[in-house]
Formats: structure tokens, C-alpha cells, sequence
DNA sequence: ACCCTCACG
DNA sequence: ACGTACGTGAGGGTC
């Protein structure tokens, strides 16, 4: 007989920060549970136990607690989220016929133990579900662990047999980790180990010694330097103390005949009715249930039990368009468009659902033009179309790509059908049921309409209503008017400066040709790593994963030793400028000699739009050369550019945030704020602070905001580590509000698996919970950087709605063209530019109120070049 | 499809 | 002990 026995606590931890949060109409979180019921499914399935316990742990302290008073164990902190899912996946293993075991005063680990040892002392196999390594020391012959990993983003089960643990582990087997353990210690559950001895040495004298006991007793004459002999000296009292900690005690008094665990007297009924509680309906479809009878006659089963009803479907019927329309309730509405035409569309509520296909134009605007709510995937389009046609869309209340974003910006995609399966959406019945005539959407709206419903209420619950209907969702139509309006472009200018770039570029080819003795592709750093490295024997710096690195910093650190190489770096500039900016830009200009780029609202994780086809939120300007580029981006003949930009927002945003009273004080006094920075970092009086000082402070405040490193600022500045450990130090004490701020957002999102910003935009971190230091770190930094970008972006998006409905009230016929970051671009007819620059300014500075003031720089011109001042 | 490099905030 | 700053998009080379 098999038995499988599940760390139920490891599990749901990992399900819980796996996937977003989830709750139920009434507000129960579920996320845990659906991730725990599909984990252990598919456990099942690959497995094939004959048996499943499940044992959990208890609030209550153990027999650790009693021994070593920091002992964290299982009680480290679980958020309220996830503790009031844990009484109903009790109940629903109990429902499906499951035994749950646990024992107070001990821990699901040592459950597992005393199950797998009196399984092997039977003759009978086990295998151990978890997440916890710390499971792997009970691997034997008879005994196994599937352990959870993540590879690449995807959570993956790994068994863990006693070669595999003697290959992950150096050599040590399951028998010796208690040991290693013992002195390396695990942060996690604050078992102390050996202060000062890591993972690598730990396994190293485990290796070679066995035992604490082999290395206590032969302490003197083991093979180590003298400071890890001190260190063992020193921990000697905490390494024994942190075994018997870290031991997973196999003696826990319960029942472990494995038959006890087989499968029997489930509540198919009472288990229909709690899933169906808890909305799981996929759970549901996936086990087979069917609903239990209710009292009086048996109902008949539907796929969708929140939705009895089927919703009847028409086909190009214009009389049951306009009953919708008439019914003046909120209508789901799909529409598919056809290079810039409308090629379908189905529109539903009230138990029907119209679809129209083929010359539905007219049908169409009807509809947008109408008062009637309408809730649809992707409003940015509608309003695009809406402006192209000259028509009007009015009151676009949902958009369920908006929300699907909001709630968890951390996806790839928000179709319809990707947000159904993750919010276990079943579709509603429709009748007839497709493909009785056209199939468009049909399938899709059946999804939908329940999907508005689920999507609203999380939006709802997680305070988020006022970030999707004040914020993004009026956002998507002044994107939709930026896209249609693009950026004027001097399309002969930017040839001939493409002219100019190839000659140029011909002649740095010649010369590095000469210079290198033979003639290869500059364009291929494998071709350029050989040339550098190879036939001439410069030192390489960094290898990339496939060879030689030749990036920027590594060739200006070469250029001294030969002068081919300050050429390579010429002939890269503009390479670069040539193909991406002056080709590239050329090739998307419209026969208007107009560009139009994409704004993608649902891409990036912190709430930042981005730019594609082409990009013009990286039109360089760093560089003389590279700032030409924006010469080439004018005012229409008549009008003027107005550039506004926000001075320092994101650093304005952490003082703000952080509520720290210096740095605000530093922004109240109007002064430069680096300088400001450098005079407090460097303690001396702002009249001494030199140019070079007010650099390095500049490094450091976006360094901060990026949740720095004393290694990386040392190589943005130039200076030793230690000397840049120095610097943060300093900062951090100087304001030590933003310290504060940088400890309490990891605490929280660690707490919560999610941080905010301060409009309540979101993002979930699972790495926050990762037990791989590099993960975990990048975690620690998303986690202090997100709800500073976060809320930057935040507040120039209700900049951008706001300046665009005063442009449009005012009767001004300025636009807004472009948004980079920071940045607001308005092209404008000579005569509005004082008009819309007030306007920019106006709304731009009163967009948030913090605690400190937000400034704006403002400038016009005929180019991007000129109004950037 | 993926890597490397480089453009921006 | 380990790797090393946040967020993007695009072009050219290579497999």
C-alpha cells in the first residue's frame, strides 16, 4: 500500500501567494483553497496513492517553543487572508471522504514523520507533499518527497529520492541535513545554527565529519581555518540546541495504520453545496458533481448554477437591439474590428444577447451613441473607433482587461477566456445554444457576462473602484485620442540626417577594419568578442551566457588599450540611431507624414503605460548626437509644442510616502535636492558641496529609489564599495523616515503578498516568499521601488485626464500627443499655447496632494528639441 | 525564439 | 554564500 502524506500548510502557503486573490460575492477569499484543490489533483493523478492524509498545523505552541523561546516555526505570521480559507478546506477535505490529522503541541512536519516511519516499519511506501525542505532529512528507501520548487516562473513538483538529496545537498545525505541545519541555522524559522557558518561551509564539515558529535569531539584537530574553528567553539551550546530544533520528532502519537487513510463516506452533496458557496466552479465541472436534490422536486442540472436562466441569442435582429437599448440596463458588449472597421459585434443583458456580423456599422453606432451602460473588453479601442468615425461612445462603465490588470497587473494577457479560467467563471447557458446560426462571440459572451460580475465585485472588495472608474478607465479614451492624433514628423529632415549617419558610419567601418587588420561584422558581438579578445588580446571583462560581453561599459574600459575600440563604440551610436530611430521612425510614419504609436495600458507591472510600434518614449537625449532626433519631431504648421514635465516626481513621491520630515523639509525649501542630499550625506554646509559631491548624491537618491546595493552604487560611481556602503549608510540615517518606509513595505508585502500604491494600484510579489536568496532579494527591491514608481504613474494618469477634459471643455481644439513617464507633450495652435500651458500646469501640479509641492518645468517650441528647453 | 545591446524615464 | 538597481521596447545576430 502507498500512502501520501501532505504538508497541508506548506501547500496552501504556496498556493495562496501563487495565484492573486480571490473571494466570493460575500467576500470569502478563496484563492488558497482553488490552488490547493488543483495541486493536490494533480498530485493524485501522477502519484496514485492508495491512501491521502493531510496533516495541518496547529495555532497552538509545540514542544519547540518550550525549548528555544525565538522559535518561529508555523506560527510565522499568516495574513488573515489566507487563515480564514484554512476552516473551509478542512471542511471540504473532510466533505470529499479525507482524513485530516493534527496534534497540538506538534507540528504538520512531525506528522508527516511519524507517518512515513511507521509506513517503512511496515514494509509499506510513502511519499511527503510539500514545500518544506526541511521534510528531505525523513528520506529513505521506503520513503519519498514530492517537493515543490518554482523553475522558470512555473511552479513544478520534484521527487526527492536519497540520490537526489545526496546531489542537491553535496554529497550529504538525508541523515546528515538535520546536522547541517544545525549549523547553518534557517532564518525562516529563527533557528539560530552557528553563527557566522553559511549553507556552504555547514555542508562542507558535514561531508567530511557525519555528525556534530564527530565535529565537537575531534574540534581541535579538524581540517578548518581558525576563525570557522572559533565560530564552532563559540555556537557549540546553539548547534545542539538548533538540532533538536530542526529534528522532526517521529513519535507523534496518532494512528498510522496507512489503510486508516483510504478514501470513504464523502458528502458529494454537502460538497456540491460548499463549492458552490465558495463559487468554485471549475472544482465543481472537474470532480463531475451534480447539484443535490433540494427539498421538493429535483432541479435540473446546469453547468452554471449561479445562472439558471439561458440567455436567448438573436442574430442581426435590430428590434431586439434597440429593447436592450431601451431596457437602460448595463449591457456586456463584445466588438471585433477589422483593419479599423467593425466586423462584429454581440451585445447582452436581460437574459438576451444580440449578435450582429457584416455591415453591423449602423447597428453599431446606435448603440455607442445610446445612454445605455456598457461594460467591454478594451475601451481603449471603442473610444480610438469612436474617434476615427466621428461618432460618440458614451458611458463605457466596465472594461474587464482594466480590471483584470488592476487586480493583478502581473499577466500577461486579460482576454476574456484567460480571466475566466483564472476567476473559475462558468460560462451561462445560452439557447440556442451556438452554433445554431453565426458563432461570433458567442462563445466568448457566454464567459463575459458572468466575468463583468465576478470582476467588479474584486474590484470592489479590494478598494480598487475608484482606480478603475476615475482613473484608467477614463485614461483609455484619452490614449484612444492620442494614438489617433500621433506626432508630426519631418520625414526629408530625418532622411538626410539618416544620410549623414551612413556616411559616418561608412567611415568608422573603414577605419576599424584597418585598425583590427581584417573585415567582420561590427554588428555581431560573437564576430566582435573574437576580434577583441582573441585575435588582438585585449582582457575580457564579464562573459554574457554565451561568450564574451562588448557592452558599453566593457569597451570604455578597453578604449585606452587600442583605438579600434573607441571607434567600435562610435560606430555603435549610430548604428544604433540609423536603425532604430531614423529607419525605423521613417518606416512608421503615416502618408501624413504623422507617426501614430501604440499606448499599452495592461503591460507593465507597476502601472507605467508603455509605448510600442514604434516606441517613443525612448527618443534618445541623453547624448548630443542622439538629441538631434528630436528635431525631427515638430508642431504642425500653425501650432506649437508644449512639453511639461514633472521635476523629481518619483523622489517628491517617496518623502511624501515615506513621511520623512527631512527630506520633505528639503523639498519645501525649493532648493536643488541633490545638492540638498550631498550637503546632509557629506554633513557639511550646502556651499561647500562640490559638483562631484552633488553627483554622487544624485547616484544615491535614484539609487533608493531603486532599492540599491552598495556594490552596484560603487559602480555607478565610480568608488569603492565600502566608500558607497558608506553613502547608503549615511543616507539612511540622514532620512531616516525613508528607512522606516523601505523596512515597512517588504514587511507588508510580505505580510500581504502584495504592496500598493497610494491611489491603491497593486502588485502581488510572490518572490517576497521565496526561499532562493536571489528571488527573494529582487522581491525586497520590486517591493520598496513599486509603490514609488507605482504612484508616479498614478498621479500623471490623473494628470492626463484631467488637462484632457479642460482642453475639451474650454472649447480648445490643443491635444495631448504624447505622455513619457514624466513628461506631458501638447501640440497646440499658436494662439491656445498660453491657454493649454495653464492648463498643463494647472492640473499636472494639483493632480495628488502630498506632502510636498509637485513642480512642473514647462516649454514650447516648434520641435520636441526646443519645447524640452 | 532567444540573446545581446542600447534607447528612454 | 551569492549576485549585484526599478520599469520598459526594438533591432540585429544567431541557432
Amino acid at each position: 500500500m502507498k500512502l501520501m502524506a501532505v504538508d497541508s500548510n506548506s501547500i496552501l502557503n504556496r498556493a495562496f501567494y501563487g495565484i492573486r486573490l480571490l473571494s466570493t460575492k460575500e467576500g470569502i477569499y478563496t484563492n488558497g483553497i482553488y490552488g490547493f484543490l488543483n495541486i493536490v489533483q494533480k498530485l493524485l493523478e501522477e502519484e496514485k496513492p492508495d491512501a491521502v492524509a493531510f496533516a495541518f498545523d496547529l495555532k497552538a505552541p509545540t514542544f519547540r517553543h518550550d525549548m528555544f523561546e525565538g522559535y518561529k516555526g508555523q506560527r510565522k505570521g499568516m495574513p488573515d487572508e489566507l487563515a480564514e480559507q484554512l476552516p473551509y478546506l478542512k471542511e471540504l477535505l473532510g466533505l470529499m471522504g479525507y482524513k485530516i490529522l493534527e496534534c497540538p503541541g506538534y507540528e504538520a512536519d512531525d506528522i508527516l514523520g511519524t507517518l512515513a516511519t511507521c509506513c517503512a516499519q511496515n514494509g509499506e511506501s510513502c511519499v511527503i507533499a510539500t514545500g518544506d525542505r526541511d521534510s528531505l532529512q525523513l528520506v529513505n528507501d521506503k520513503t519519498k518527497v514530492l517537493l515543490a520548487t518554482t523553475k522558470a516562473g512555473q511552479p513544478t513538483y520534484n521527487l526527492m529520492d536519497e540520490a537526489a538529496v545526496r546531489e542537491k545537498y553535496a554529497g550529504v545525505g538525508p541523515e546528515g541535513l538535520v546536522d547541517v541545519k544545525a549549523l547553518m541555522g534557517d532564518a525562516s524559522d529563527n533557528i539560530p545554527g552557528v553563527a557566522g557558518i553559511g549553507e556552504k561551509t555547514a555542508l562542507t564539515l558535514i561531508g567530511k565529519y557525519g555528525t556534530l558529535e564527530q565535529i565537537y569531539d575531534n574540534l581541535d584537530t579538524i581540517e578548518v581555518t581558525s576563525s570557522v574553528r572559533e565560530k564552532l567553539r563559540n555556537g557549540k551550546e546553539m548547534a545542539f540546541i538548533s538540532r533538536q530544533l530542526g529534528r522532526i520528532h517521529c513519535e507523534v502519537p496518532l494512528d498510522c495504520t496507512p489503510s486508516r487513510y483510504q478514501k470513504e463516506g464523502g458528502d458529494p452533496a454537502g460538497l456540491y453545496r460548499l463549492l458552490a458557496k465558495l463559487e468554485l466552479f471549475t472544482v465543481i465541472k472537474r470532480l463531475g458533481l451534480t447539484p443535490p436534490a433540494t427539498g421538493g422536486a429535483p432541479k435540473e442540472a446546469t453547468a452554471a448554477p449561479a445562472s439558471a436562466k439561458p440567455f436567448v441569442v438573436t442574430e442581426n435582429d435590430m428590434a431586439a437591439l434597440e429593447a436592450l437599448i431601451q431596457s437602460g440596463e448595463p449591457v456586456c458588449l463584445l466588438c471585433g474590428f477589422v483593419s479599423g472597421e467593425i466586423a462584429g459585434f454581440a451585445a447582452a443583458g436581460d437574459h438576451k444577447v444580440c449578435s450582429f456580423q457584416e455591415g453591423c456599422q449602423e447597428a453599431f453606432h446606435r448603440l455607442l451613441q445610446s445612454d445605455v451602460p456598457k461594460k467591454v473588453e478594451g475601451a481603449k479601442t471603442i473610444y480610438k473607433y469612436a474617434i476615427q468615425k466621428g461618432v460618440e461612445a458614451n458611458h463605457i462603465v466596465f472594461d474587464s482587461e482594466l480590471a483584470g490588470y488592476l487586480l493583478s497587473p502581473n499577466s500577461t494577457e486579460y482576454t476574456v477566456e484567460r480571466l475566466a479560467g483564472e476567476y473559475g467563471v462558468a460560462a451561462v447557458e445560452l439557447c440556442p445554444e451556438p452554433p445554431f446560426a453565426a458563432p461570433v462571440f458567442l462563445s466568448e459572451i457566454s464567459h463575459f457576462i458572468p466575468l463583468c460580475d465576478t470582476l467588479s465585485r474584486q474590484i470592489e472588495k479590494s478598494g480598487q473602484t475608484p482606480l478603475l472608474c476615475d482613473i484608467e478607465l477614463p485614461l483609455s479614451q484619452v490614449l484612444g485620442s492620442m494614438e489617433a492624433e500621433g506626432f508630426a514628423v519631418d520625414i526629408p529632415g530625418l532622411r538626410a540626417f539618416g544620410e549623414e549617419l551612413d556616411r559616418m558610419i561608412t567611415a568608422l567601418q573603414g577605419d576599424i577594419y584597418e585598425l583590427c587588420g581584417e573585415s567582420f561584422n561590427i554588428n555581431s558581438p560573437k564576430q566582435l568578442g573574437v576580434i577583441l579578445f582573441e585575435k588582438l588580446g585585449l582582457p575580457a571583462k564579464k562573459k554574457t551566457k554565451s561568450g564574451y560581453s562588448t557592452d558599453a561599459e566593457v569597451l570604455e574600459s578597453l578604449a585606452p588599450h587600442h583605438p579600434a575600440v573607441a571607434k567600435i563604440l562610435e560606430y555603435r551610436r549610430y548604428a544604433k540611431l540609423k536603425s532604430t530611430y531614423v529607419d525605423g521612425l521613417t518606416a512608421a510614419a503615416g502618408p501624413d507624414g504623422r507617426i501614430r504609436s501604440s499606448f499599452r495600458q495592461t503591460e507593465t507591472r507597476t502601472g507605467r503605460i508603455s509605448s510600442t510600434e514604434p516606441n517613443l518614449q525612448n527618443i534618445p537625449i541623453r547624448t548630443e548626437i542622439g538629441s538631434r532626433m528630436r528635431e525631427f519631431f515638430h508642431a504642425a504648421p500653425g501650432k506649437m509644442l508644449i512639453d511639461a514635465d514633472y521635476s523629481q516626481i518619483e523622489l517628491r513621491v517617496l518623502a511624501s510616502i515615506a513621511g520623512d520630515e527631512n527630506m520633505i523639509a528639503a523639498f519645501q525649501s525649493g532648493e536643488d535636492i541633490h545638492a540638498n542630499t550631498a550637503a546632509q550625506v557629506f554633513d557639511m554646509p550646502a556651499l561647500f558641496v562640490t559638483p562631484d559631491m552633488r553627483r554622487k548624491a544624485k547616484a544615491v537618491n535614484f539609487g533608493i529609489v531603486y532599492g540599491i546595493g552598495a556594490f552596484s552604487l560603487s559602480k555607478d560611481i565610480g568608488v569603492s564599495v565600502s566608500e558607497a556602503d558608506r553613502y547608503i549608510k549615511n543616507y539612511l540615517a540622514t532620512y531616516n523616515g525613508v528607512k522606516a518606509y523601505m523596512e515597512n513595505t517588504i514587511a507588508s508585502g510580505k505580510r500581504d503578498g502584495y504592496v500598493t500604491t497610494l491611489f491603491g494600484r497593486r502588485r502581488f510579489l510572490p518572490e517576497l516568499q521565496s526561499s532562493n536568496h536571489q528571488l527573494r532579494s529582487f522581491g525586497e527591491r520590486v517591493a520598496m521601488n513599486t509603490p514609488i514608481q507605482g504612484t508616479a504613474a498614478d498621479i500623471i494618469k490623473i494628470a492626463m485626464v484631467r488637462v484632457w477634459r479642460r482642453l475639451r471643455e474650454e472649447g480648445l481644439s490643443a491635444k495631448l500627443i504624447l505622455q513619457v513617464h514624466d513628461e506631458l507633450i501638447v501640440e497646440a495652435p499658436a494662439a491656445e499655447v498660453a491657454a493649454a500651458s495653464n492648463i498643463l500646469r494647472a492640473e499636472m501640479e494639483k493632480a495628488a496632494q502630498l506632502a510636498v509641492p509637485l513642480e512642473v518645468d514647462l516649454g514650447t517650441g516648434h520641435s520636441w528639441q526646443e519645447a524640452h528647453g
